[in-house]
DNA sequence: GCCTCTGGATTTTTT
DNA sequence: ATCCAGAGGC
């Protein structure tokens, strides 16, 4: 092994700063990174160069990353560079690395380590069961609010005692009363949220000493992506483990700091530089990735931040074509000149559908996208959207799984117990739940009192039938777990409880058939694991996991995603839409300058995402739940340099009375074939599409002067409207 | 105990 | 427009 050739291979293509970066290894590093500078690849760049330049064990470097995607893809940047092993390599999201610590010292900790993680979904039954518990009405204290309580009293690092003591209104003190409660049904479940996963790394790290040194001995180099976007919590952690070594990089950007609601804390960044006076500080700021058209108008509406440090974005990029702002009369019209702008892109100038990405503030506006997208035919990739393990029949099965891997967890218990129905119903719930509570039991054990005859008065044989039935079942499919591998096990659930059949009947039950043959493909890669290994390796995946990171980058398809979600991500064209006042930015930042700053930073990492063509749309009227109402145009768009714009002038009611440039472009809206044309097809027929192939019309309805037809193509199921789908009769 | 109907609320972003 | 919770009927 030639250490000098690898020094310089590691280093070549890096400019002054990037090299700077890599190569300073020891102490405390600050690395400000403005957007398309080369971060990912300094940070992998810099793993490689400790692991063959320096010599570090990858089992001694931690590296964490915002998602779990970034990670995998740290991971395989890190082999390719390192050409070697880097198994041992910590690498992984805040809450991955800390499921992974709790697990291996539950023990010390005194929890299982059978723990099982809730979501918010369950953390707001657990919420809404402490506000019954207290009497209190789920009406006047919103479950969801009380959860963000929580989870901001949590980030400052205060337990439910601390909380109850600091609380200085009515609210706090009704917060601070379910807090108590919430964390008593947790630790009863053996459940953690995912604060506490983070919280109870700091706590054991506080009090075993051994443990902390364990791990400071362990990692002598740690290094932290998307710094800005962490939370005390996590800096806490950070500052505990690289304690002994110091050799501690941080790596982040003030200007895309967009998570503060969920307790981000920019002081981090602050901070850093007040707990390490010596660290040292690099700054990045040659962009490789938009053109200089793209670049200037970022940089002059992140100017318009008060609270900022000014930093020099430039590029040796070409000028480009100018940003294009476009006017659309509604939504519709909008999602339709998206639609036609990237069938134009794909036409002329070489984009392929997958380079393109609509970028939107509320999941909601992806709807308006999607049905025109399927009207004409373009496939598209929703990240999001309703999240595929919110789903109720993946959530059912889910909660199956972890019931059997840790029977004390009562949020799935009780959300299976009746499912399929089993006759045990509301009353007996209330009765179960009394039950395990009088005998300082959990429900699971109660159960059994139950089916054994010992319960006394309250049960009725039919009851104590089905229960006993209820927990035979789980017996079996316990024991079960103990012996097969995790899709033999997830097959028996489906099978034992006849879930296909129960599933039929239900409203859309083809579709949610489809998702738990879909989720029957993720148990499947665990299927290899020992019995026990596989089912808690594939509950700890699946309650860690964001939807970025099951995006993939599929060529012929257009991303839709929220403009959070596209953090870190680049595209050769990106359409950001609804820049109106009350979306972006969004109406609940009005009363707050601060987070109106959040809203504009959260607009900057839209436009950074653009590599050569940027889209702003913006439409006149937009409906909002049931009715439709005339919008504004956002006071963002008065931020970008009217030269580097494409339109004509147009003065708006803008809030800022800012001018707006609209491009006038006429949208060529497609015009409907006439019917007689449209209907050349029946049921049955087989036909062509240019994206999806042949396939068979399942059915045909009227709709809106039009025909919907479904398709089925090999491998999927597509809905079309007739008029703009090109389909082509087979045969 | 379960199903169906109606009225009310509901949309910000997510590990 | 859609989803959810509570009320009332079977």
């Amino acid at each position: 092994m030639n250490d000098g050739m690898t020094e310089k291979d590691l280093l070549s293509g890096l400019n002054a700063p990037q090299k700077a970066a890599v190569e300073q290894v020891s102490g405390p590093v600050l690395i400000l990174a403005g957007p398309g500078s080369g971060k990912t690849r300094v940070i992998a760049h810099r793993v490689a160069y400790l692991i063959r330049v320096i010599g570090i064990s990858p089992q001694h470097i931690l590296a964490v990353t915002f998602t779990n995607k970034a990670a995998r893809e740290m991971k395989a940047r890190v082999a390719g560079l390192a050409s070697g092993s880097v198994t041992n390599l910590t690498l992984g999201t805040f809450h991955a690395i800390c499921t992974r610590i709790l697990r291996q010292e539950a023990k010390t900790l005194g929890i299982s380590p059978q723990f099982v993680i809730y979501d918010d979904d369950d953390q707001t039954s657990v919420i809404k069961r402490s506000l019954q518990e207290i009497n209190l009405d789920p009406k006047q204290y919103p479950p969801r609010s009380i959860a963000s309580a929580i989870s901001a009293a949590k980030s400052r690092m205060l337990g439910y005692q601390d909380y109850l003591q600091s609380t200085r209104s009515y609210f706090e003190e009704i917060v601070g009363r379910v807090y108590e409660r919430y964390q008593k049904l947790l630790a009863s479940s053996n459940a953690l949220d995912f604060d506490d996963l983070l919280l109870n790394v700091i706590e054991l790290f506080r009090t075993h000493t051994e443990v902390l040194k364990k791990y400071q001995n362990r990692y002598q180099h740690v290094m932290v992506d998307e710094f800005q976007d962490t939370n005390l919590v996590q800096y806490e952690i950070v500052k505990q483990i690289s304690g002994k070594h110091r050799n501690l990089c941080v790596v982040g950007d003030p200007d895309q700091s967009i998570y503060s609601w969920r307790s981000a804390d920019l002081r981090n960044i602050l901070n850093f530089e007040r707990d390490y006076p010596d660290a040292k500080v690099i700054m990045l700021e040659q962009n490789y990735r938009s053109t200089g058209t793209i670049l200037e108008a970022a940089a002059s509406v992140i100017k318009a931040n008060r609270q900022r440090k000014p930093k020099d974005l430039w590029t040796k990029n070409e000028r480009g074509s100018p940003v294009i702002v476009v006017e659309t009369y509604d939504e519709q019209e909008e999602a339709r000149f998206v639609a036609s702008e990237v069938d134009r892109l794909v036409d002329s100038v070489k984009v392929k559908l997958g380079d393109c990405a609509v970028m939107y503030r509320t999941n909601a506006q992806s709807r308006a996208l999607e049905e025109t997208f399927i009207r004409y035919g373009t496939p598209y990739n929703l990240v999001a959207g309703t999240r595929f393990y919110e789903r109720r029949e993946v959530k059912d099965l889910i909660s199956y799984l972890r019931f059997i891997q840790n029977p004390a967890d009562s949020v799935s218990l009780l959300r299976i117990i009746n499912v399929p129905v089993r006759g045990i119903g509301q009353k007996s719930l209330e009765y179960l739940k009394s039950l395990a509570q009088e005998k300082g039991v959990t429900e699971y054990e109660a159960l059994h009192i139950i089916s054994s005859g010992e319960a006394g008065d309250g049960t009725t044989t039919a009851l104590r039938r089905s229960i006993s039935a209820f927990v035979n079942l789980t017996k079996e499919l316990i024991s079960f777990s103990k012996e097969k591998d995790l899709l033999q096990l997830f097959d028996a659930i489906i099978e034992r409880i006849g879930y296909q059949k129960y599933l039929k009947g239900e409203s859309g039950d083809e579709e949610r058939w489809e998702n738990v043959r879909e989720l029957r493909g993720v148990a499947e890669s665990y299927r290899d694991y020992p019995p026990r290994e596989g089912l808690s390796a594939f509950l700890e995946g699946v309650a860690l996991v964001s939807d970025v990171d099951n995006l993939e980058e599929i060529p012929e398809k257009v991303t839709l995603i929220t403009l959070h979600q596209a953090k870190g991500l680049e595209f050769p064209a990106v359409f950001i839409v609804g820049l109106e006042e009350g979306l972006l930015p969004h109406i609940k930042s009005f009363d707050d300058p601060g987070q109106m700053e959040e809203e504009r930073r959260l607009f900057y990492v839209g436009i950074t995402r653009a590599k050569r063509y940027l889209y702003i749309v913006h439409a006149f009227r937009r409906s909002t739940i049931g009715s439709r109402g005339a919008s504004t145009a956002s006071r963002f768009l008065g931020d970008l340099p009217p030269h580097l714009v494409q339109g004509t002038a147009k003065s708006t009611a803008s809030s800022s009375s800012h001018t707006i440039y609209v491009w006038n472009r006429p949208i060529q809206a497609p015009t409907p074939e006439p019917a007689q044309t449209v209907i050349q097809f029946s049921e049955g027929d087989k036909v062509r599409h240019v994206q999806f192939g042949e396939g068979i019309v399942v059915s045909l309805k009227p709709f809106n002067g039009d025909f919907e037809a479904v398709v089925a193509f090999k491998g999927t199921i597509k809905k079309l409207m007739l008029s703009f789908a090109r389909l082509e009769k087979v045969g």
